[in-house]
RNA sequence: GCGAAAGUGGCGGAAUGGUAGACGCGCUGGUCUUAGGAACCAGUGGCUUCGGCCGUGGGGGUUCGAAUCCCCCCUUUCGCACCA
């Protein structure tokens, strides 16, 4: 006997209407959305996270979709298993991504973006993703920045905010200052250009004070390997010590300008090392071109060349300036200082081989064991002095390169013969002990410019009066609202359109009264993103960021699944920012993403997607040929999650014939014993789904569910109804219109 | 240079010490059909004297047994990169 009603026509399955219908169920009966209420009292609560998209003009990419269902699967499977799932998404949409984007169009970002985000929307909602969009975010709106303000001004209570006159990158093209983050091989991230060095007064978040802590936990997180590694690299972390090396006055030819301020006013150059244990054979020393000292250093004689060297260093980008293969270059700048080991006095030159940005901005240059100094000294004829002798080394013969292997100290007084890490510490203390050095440790990580010269983006809360100086905006006159202007294109002048609009920036001072003007930078988009995993929950509330008691119930997020393009950006802002909340009292817990999964990358034939290759996938065709049902099982199947996949239009009718076989097999399936080995199969393919869910390895999941439904109809065989029931529970979480169809065709309520 | 991942049929990939190539695409043959780029069934790593032999980038090793573990080399992709 079929299951179906002997006069009901089987119909041969129709995605499109299958999929409007359930499309059109969920929403009416609301079953993924939840009330503040339901939130509240959920006993399982599973907080299932995905990366929110920026809403490009182009509409949803197919890697969009790749990304979203893959961390939607997982979450439908943990929603089976009995957890109450909540599965929310938003938008991610100011920054210069969307803002060139309109400039381009000619049309205002504040009109242009509503509109790609209601296209991006209508895009999803077919895709059949559990989301809850009663509990949407869209950081451009007022609604929502007002809280990114909020958080900034927390950071700035805490300390952790500050504005600082230093060097940042400027990309020219954008017209605005970088993160660091956001410069990719000296390039800007988003337009390619070659970033430049400047000097300007810049808000900055204190991330590098929680450098260790950042590092420390990755230790203790379940997240994807590759990402862990790559926020290890970007943390940087080195040990070492900071030595100073004394100016040596009398050499200093032109004492006319002032001392330099550095952290305090002895004329001290301090430099960090790595190895402390070669400092005898620091036989000259180099500073960045851009290092406050060089001034004070300077003689008279040597004025021109320096100023020279230092007016082409500040010419140079960065890519053309860190490259690693070119010649060094440097000018010596007539002064010396005294190595405090030797008590020798050694020549202070100036080279773009030294980095503002690393460490003190300044080494002592060990020719004899450091390969750069090496090649310095023998371009310019300096001492190269050995301090380390290795296996078999009489410690005499002149080096031919750098030495950096292992070995024990020679040349180095009473600490020769000590192997290179007990002289390490011995120096280290001997000099700690004159004042003259302390053990440190370095990173590399710096701390975060948040000021963007821009317009897209929420405006800074601060404001500064003459009177009072730096005065955060109170937090009862938040938002400070992003006006709409008609000219918000940047320009070369470093400072943002907003700053063209006094009617905007002129203000009163909230605490004296008096006239003050408003902060006319806005805050990097990373802001906006640090913290929206928090506003989710708490939507329903508009006066506090986050509920208490929703976050306590439903934060740390359980699983969160995205790009690793995030690695360094995003996910190490979010950890930083989750980390000062709770460190201010407002968070129960310091790490904001228990689990994290990065996912692969789509490639079409074989190549990266590009506008220019035109091989870009629209999904909405894919989606009305094949059904999102086909499409979603599709992607998963292409190969592992975690690696990504070559998507071939070819293939699709793979996983289609899969979907179609099961309807068939469903829809025709006799009620009568399941056979002993079919229902053996079936077992053990329970198992391999549920296993391959959890680590999600949907291909083989995919493969498990189409090598069992072939043994269902192996020989043509009509398949048991026992047989292919539990199957529409296991393909539920990849084709879910098809499996609530079939679901309720088998007669169950849903 | 440092760090990470990977190299398996015509293609995407499966198998992490135990029958290599699951599953799918493609291809071949068959059934049905007026027809089929539909559906269904069967086959499909290479060579073969039909006994077998060879086969997971290359070379060596451990093991009763290696795609899998170890050593050396080659190639590709990604991240960081004059980081002191």
């Amino acid at each position: 006997m079929s299951t179906t009603d002997a006069t009901h026509v089987t119909a041969s399955y129709h995605p499109a209407e299958v999929e409007r219908k359930w499309q059109q169920r969920w929403e009416e009966q609301g079953t993924n959305r939840w009330t503040a209420g339901e939130l509240r009292s959920a006993d399982r609560p599973f907080y299932n996270l995905m990366m929110f998209p920026y809403p490009s003009a182009e509409g949803l990419h197919v890697g969009n979709i790749y990304a979203f269902t893959g961390a939607d699967i997982y979450g439908r499977f943990k929603r089976l298993q009995g957890h109450q799932v909540f599965e929310p998404i938003g938008f991610d949409a100011f920054g210069i991504h969307s803002e060139n984007y309109a400039l381009k169009q000619g049309i205002n970002p504040m009109e242009l973006i509503p509109r790609n985000v209601e296209r991006f929307t209508a895009q999803l909602r077919r895709v059949g993703l559990m989301y809850d969009w009663s509990h949407s975010v869209d950081t451009t709106r007022p609604e929502y920045y007002r809280w990114t303000q909020w958080v900034f001004l927390q950071l700035y209570r805490a300390g952790l905010a500050e504005k600082k006159e230093a060097p940042v990158n400027w990309c020219p093209g954008c017209n605005t200052v970088l993160a660091n983050e956001q410069v990719i091989g000296g390039l800007c991230e988003r337009c390619d250009t070659p970033v430049e060095m400047r000097f300007l007064s810049q808000w900055f978040f204190k991330i590098t004070r929680y450098a260790g802590r950042l590092l420390e936990n990755l230790k203790t997180l379940d997240w994807s390997d590759t990402t862990r590694k790559a926020q290890e690299n970007w943390i940087g972390r080195s040990e070492g010590a900071e030595l100073a090396f004394p100016i040596a006055r009398r050499r200093v030819a032109d004492d006319r300008h002032e001392p330099a301020q550095l952290h305090d006013e002895k004329p001290v150059i301090r430099v960090f090392t790595t190895r402390p244990d070669t400092v005898f054979g620091a036989t000259y020393m180099v500073l960045a071109p851009e290092h406050p000292l060089v001034d004070r250093l300077t003689s008279a004689e040597q004025r021109e060349a320096v100023e020279a060297y230092r007016r082409q260093a500040a010419s140079q980008d960065l890519v053309t300036r860190k490259k690693t293969d070119k010649t060094k270059t440097g000018v010596w700048t007539g002064g010396y200082a005294v190595n405090p080991a030797s008590g020798q006095d050694v020549p202070v030159w100036i080279a773009d081989y030294v980095l503002m940005e690393y460490g003190t901005g300044a080494i002592m240059a060990v020719p004899g064991h450091d390969e750069r100094d090496f090649e310095f000294a023998a371009q310019f004829g300096l001492p190269i002095v050995r301090v380390v002798a290795g296996e078999g080394d009489d410690g005499d013969t002149p080096l031919a390169e750098a030495y950096t292997g292992p070995g024990r100290l020679v040349n180095s007084g009473r600490f020769d013969g000590m192997e290179v890490a007990e002289g390490k510490r011995a120096i280290t203390e001997w000099l700690a002990g004159m004042g003259l050095g302390e053990q440190r440790i370095n990173y590399r990580l710096h701390d975060w410019t948040i000021s963007r010269q821009r317009y897209w983006g929420p405006p800074i809360p601060i404001l500064y009066c003459d009177a009072c100086g730096i005065v955060p905006v109170p937090e009862d006159q938040l938002p400070v609202e992003l006006p709409f202007i008609q000219d918000y294109k940047p320009d070369a002048t470093g400072v943002s359109p907003l700053a063209r609009h006094e009617e905007w920036y002129r203000t009163t001072c909230p605490s004296c009264g008096g006239e003050a003007r408003r902060e006319t930078d806005v805050s990097d988009t990373f802001l906006d993103s640090a913290w929206y995993f928090l506003r989710y929950p708490s939507t329903d509330f508009d006066q506090v960021p986050f509920d208490p008691q929703l976050t306590r119930h439903w934060l740390p997020v359980d699983s969160y699944i995205g790009g690793n393009e995030h690695a360094v950006l995003h996910l190490l802002y979010a950890r930083f920012v989750t980390m000062a909340l709770h460190d201010m009292g407002l968070l129960h817990f310091e790490e904001p993403f228990t689990r994290f999964r990065a996912h692969g990358l789509i490639v079409k034939d074989g190549s990266k997607m590009s506008k220019s290759r035109g091989n870009v996938v629209n999904p909405d065709a894919y989606i009305a040929e094949w059904g999102a049902d086909t499409i979603r099982t599709y992607l998963m199947f292409l190969g592992p999650y975690q690696e990504g996949g070559d998507f071939r239009d070819s293939g699709i009718t793979g996983p289609y014939n899969f979907l179609t076989r099961l309807w068939d097999s469903v829809l025709t399936s006799e009620e009568r014993p399941i056979d002993p080995a079919v229902e053996q199969k079936l077992h053990a393919t329970i198992r391999k789904v549920t296993e391959d869910l959890e680590s999600l390895s949907y291909n083989t999941a995919i493969a498990a569910m189409m090598e069992y439904l072939n043994t269902v109809r192996a020989g043509g065989r009509t398949p048991e109804r026992a047989a292919v029931e539990p199957l529409v529970r296991l393909v539920a979480p990849f084709a879910p219109h098809l499996a609530e169809e079939l679901w309720e065709r088998l007669g169950h309520a849903q």
